[in-house]
DNA sequence: GGACCTTAGCATCTATATATCCATTATTGT
DNA sequence: ACAATAATGGATATATAGATGCTAAGGTCC
């Protein structure tokens, strides 16, 4: 797969919250069988979504998580960046140092073409992309 | 970084090899120091892409390794496929069996927007595009 | 044939990612 | 106040990725 398995969980989990109606808090267990992902592991994923401030919780009977604001303004970026998944930190592919836009590598071309195209995807698509359905 | 170090060793080694001249063998321990990737580590990696048939080794005395064919014929996805990073293999981001084209579940669309759009970069980017530099 | 060079293969070790368990704390409803 | 509910946090287990070391096997050169 092109993400790693804790992506595609925040992912995952984040489209679930996006589609159900809002103000209505999900339970963690809830989450966890809707969107498929082991329930202690979920716990650790949404309470950093709630330290990035992406998503709220509360806790007690009637209580859950849910988007802290709506699905539109929450980018698939934010997710990758409240889980220390930041592809725009990628760097140099050969790892060299002296490697920029002036003295590019052989490899910055081509990689740079698809690491932008990433880049540009993950912060223009929103959650909102998720309900429309388009 | 969007792949992981083991892929990214990968098209670091490739991509060096298709910078010598053809013809001439390089030698692990050389490529190593070239592309910056532990020694030991680089051997395996090596052996998997002589396996795939991407390259070719010769042992003994001004032995190494060397492209089995043109760069322009070794695609970027040779080389992930070489190492089982398979980003067509993903599959439906909510795991979901019945998520295909016709009942797709609510991230397919977004999501298959930027996987075929790997797909099709390293189906069509080959080594030619890091000698010539483009 | 013998000395030397270089990959191949295996076994192992460490770090990180992934997953689980359990006690604690906060909140709600009665 | 009490009991039930649900997130939080820490400790720990397991799996996989990443890295290393050593010996064997194959090849070159004189």
């Amino acid at each position: 797969m092109l993400l790693n398995q804790t992506v595609e969980y925040a992912l995952r989990a984040m489209a679930c919250l996006a589609e159900v109606d809002e103000g209505e808090a999900v339970r963690a267990s809830d989450l966890a069988d809707l969107a498929s992902i082991p329930h202690h592991y979920l716990s650790k994923i949404m309470r950093r979504m709630v330290v990035a401030g992406l998503v709220e919780s509360r806790r007690g009977h009637g209580g859950g998580f849910q988007l802290s604001r709506p699905p539109e303004q929450i980018r698939f970026i934010d997710i990758f960046r409240a889980i220390s998944f930041d592809p725009t930190t990628g760097g140099c592919v050969f790892g060299r140092g002296e490697c920029d836009l002036d003295n590019p590598c052989s490899l910055h071309p081509a990689w740079s073409e698809i690491s932008e195209t990433f880049l540009v995807w993950s912060t223009q698509t929103t959650l909102a992309r998720v309900r429309s359905g388009g």
